[in-house]
DNA sequence: AAAAATTTAGCAACAGCGTTGCGTAATAGG
DNA sequence: CCTATTACGCAACGCTGTTGCTAAATTTTT
């Protein structure tokens, strides 16, 4: 996915990812929508074209006739070509989903993981569920990885889960190693909101600009899709948003800081005022758009779903009412159309990213990165 | 700078790019040390190097001998192959810097600008002292062309002033394309902040990881260097952080909310408490960095700079005590090396950038961006 | 002093990318 | 039936980095 020098390896792949692209986003398309979106060539166009087909990521679908003129052959994805399986690892559920090539979702299943559960027992439940899966229809040719939304702090770049939040039996466990071995699967470990986030941007295409996938599921916690791409921070740890203080004289929370995010919200909700929950966390958000000026804001996750509209409205609001923000300040904010299935969707399509997304040149690590 | 599709003149570029980053890093480099940065073959760094040369852009600067075998070629760059000029745009004041390839500042001059100065004062203004500065050794011909860091809000893409802050003439003013105009040189135009993180990822050369320049200065503002890129956000309005709130029940800030950063440090700088002003900002800069996960973070800015020990201290401190920073969690934190010139400094270091930095591909933008 | 080993440098041929030039196929309108 | 128009692709091309191999410059060994 990410390498650091340009050969002409990475233009095909490049290329190509952008064909692919606007395939996942318009459903069907000819030679000419994607000269117009891209700015290539016909012929080079062409050549692409004919590489997926040959692959069999696209296919023909038929003619258009738009009057004069010889036909445009019409295109569209093949989602059955290719799948991936997501995973969304919390601290007592598991969730298996199947996303295909365009990204839908095909199978979602949740079962319940032990107590302070070992690297040993998820690996056992995953394969379980990973054989249950790809049983269905035959796909595991067709299968391209696991992908691992996990609770961090973890390791991304080396595929190490470091100190996950509340599970005693999991520091610095190499788990995208131990992982593939076990499931002899390619496997792609992030941190839940950062899977999560590049569902959203998945389903969007190339219209999503800047964006942060909003969680409230024990703990507030945040993904970013900054500049076209996840944003993980140094050390995979981005998205700590409930540890940020909005109420200098507030409670203590337990991370040692007064008036966080987490605390104050917790507090509100504990006292059965969902509306100031949904009030505190909006100023959270308005927080963020002061900071990074954001296209997209998403709403997830199981205590926020739980009271989607009170939730909605009261970030809607914030954001719309703020009185820095002039017309041409727009955001729009949103219920995660994907539900409780955001990660581990996300995370499967993690996978499907490094094999058919657009690669990243790594070149901020070339000098002892 | 951004281009949506990838061809062979972007593979030129971007490599190209990677050995003027080593060079501007390194003082000196031979061909083995980018082999080993970048991972290209020794001939495809042979032909780079020969471009470069032709270009003047670098030189051969002695042999090394390191023992058996044929003496490997130094090379160096040449820092007076070519200039840009930076310009700092701020309320009353008007700072001009020159640079050079290498990112050395030449030269600085700071003149008042009169109070609600207009677009024509401005240029006018600019106009004489790029006459003054370019003429100083007949620099015209080497002049890549001139930055600008400005107050916002701003289209940076489009090259607007939308409506800078305490400003009555600065509405909706095309200053890029009216600056080229008059100036007849490139022009870049950036928020100030931006600007100045800018400079700090050039200097730092590719070791720099994600960043924050926070700037104190009539206002709280901060500039983001995210995956090796400036993150100016979806309206070219990020960096707002002064106006997020870390005190809900504080006073009422200009922009509307209650509480926020900039306001709750005003009332303790206006109190005389340096100490507790500067432990105020420092909330905020923890909170950015549970947000963002940032690798650096720089200090700037007039107000900070009178008392930057104190302010150094306290941003260190609230880092290194928050009690949730694990060991593997290190975050630097320093003064701007470049003090008051980084906005300027940084605005001519993205003309610059602009010839000889790693070029981007805009492929967020490619469906009606 | 001569030969061998080692490292650096570059010429020449090559593969693969997107581009350009141009011919061909398929349609609607006259 | 002819023409204009649009879509499509073969072939040649220019440019990139890569590979294979030769030459040059130096130290070490004989």
């Amino acid at each position: 996915m990410t390498r650091v020098t340009a050969d002409v390896t990475f233009l095909r792949d490049y290329n190509q990812a952008l064909v692919m692209a606007v395939g996942r986003t318009a459903r069907t398309f000819e030679r000419s929508t994607v000269v117009e979106a891209t700015g290539l060539t016909p012929q080079a166009v062409s050549k692409v074209i004919a590489r997926l087909t040959a692959d069999g990521l696209i296919r023909p679908a038929g003619l258009r006739r738009p009057g004069i003129g010889k036909p445009a052959v019409v295109y569209e994805l093949v989602p059955d070509s290719r799948y991936a399986i997501g995973t969304h690892v919390a601290r007592r559920t598991l969730r298996l989903v199947l996303v295909d090539l365009a990204g839908t979702v095909h199978h979602s299943a949740v079962s319940p993981l032990p107590r302070d559960f070992t690297p040993e027992q998820l690996l056992d439940a995953l394969s379980a569920g990973i054989d249950t899966l790809a049983g269905i229809g035959d796909l595991r040719s067709r299968l391209t990885g696991l992908g691992i939304g996990m609770i961090g702090p973890l390791d991304q770049a080396n595929g190490l889960v470091r100190d996950a939040h509340g599970l005693r039996h999991w520091h610095d466990v190499p788990l995208r190693e131990i992982a593939e071995k076990r499931l002899c699967l390619p496997v792609h470990l992030d941190k839940d909101v950062t899977a999560g986030i590049t569902a959203e941007a998945w389903r969007h295409g190339a219209t999503f600009g800047d964006a942060a996938l909003i969680m409230v599921e024990s703990g507030i916690g945040c993904g970013f899709w900054l500049g076209g791409a996840a944003h993980r921070g140094a050390h995979t740890n981005a998205g700590e948003f409930g540890h940020t203080v909005v109420d200098l004289t507030g409670p203590r929370c337990v991370c040692g800081r007064h008036g966080c995010l987490e605390i104050v919200h917790q507090h509100a909700a504990e006292a059965g005022d969902v509306a100031q929950a949904a009030r505190v966390l909006a100023v959270g958000v308005v927080n963020l758009l002061q900071t990074l000026d954001l296209a997209h804001v998403v709403l997830a996750g199981a205590d926020l779903l739980r009271h989607p509209q009170t939730y909605l409205a009261a970030v809607t609001e914030a954001v719309g009412a703020d009185a820095r923000r002039a017309d041409w300040l727009s955001t729009r904010v949103a219920l995660s159309s994907l539900g409780a299935d955001v990660i581990a969707a996300g995370a499967a399509m993690q996978v499907l990213d490094q094999h058919y997304g657009i690669p990243e040149l790594a070149h901020s690590l070339i000098v002892g990165g």
